[in-house]
DNA sequence: GCCAACGTTGGC
DNA sequence: GCCAACGTTGGC
């Protein structure tokens, strides 16, 4: 078992929106950095752990859990000319970008805003803190526990 | 292989 | 909207 964090925008998916979904699952489509993908390939199982964390937000924080529901396959949008994530250099033999599928476990309590993660001791080492803009990255299950507390608090 | 230019992320 | 960080691209 393996605990991940990633990043989205909630004007365009946000923890709220799975629950619109088919089986609450998303495509986690658009990932266009190699190291965010290698993550995704060769880290992610099926059932891993996942914080939500809302970037570009008032405030940015970790909204929620949720898990890894696929193996990592071809993100469809690289194929499409017409889509903004369409990549002239993939090809259906050989394609640059993957995607998993993410389903819905729970929403915080509260929203953990980016200002108490960063005052936080127990994410002294965080990996999202230390590698800017990196949009998945990996966390350590005592990590992972420490998110849930948070966001259970109450009041 | 170097590195400057460029584009994106994401907090503020 | 600004801009720092930093990954990617492409000329050489």
């Amino acid at each position: 078992m393996h605990y991940w964090l990633m990043k989205t925008e909630p004007d365009v998916f946000s923890i709220d929106d799975f629950l619109t979904r088919k089986d609450r699952t998303e495509g986690w489509n658009g990932v266009r950095n190699f190291e965010a993908r290698n993550f995704m390939r060769d880290g992610m199982r099926v059932g891993d752990l996942v914080i939500i964390y809302h970037s570009n937000a008032t405030p940015p924080g970790a909204a929620g859990v949720a898990e890894v529901a696929s193996a990592a396959y071809p993100d469809p949008d690289q194929f499409d000319p017409a889509s903004e994530y369409h990549d002239a250099k993939s090809t259906r033999e050989n394609p640059r970008w993957l995607q998993v599928d993410v389903k819905f476990v729970k929403k915080f309590d509260r929203l953990v805003p980016l200002d108490e993660i960063r005052a936080e001791p127990r994410f002294d080492e965080l990996v999202m803190l230390r590698r800017n803009r990196l949009s998945i990255t990996p966390l350590t299950a005592a990590e992972f526990r420490v998110f849930e507390e948070l966001g259970s608090r109450r009041g």
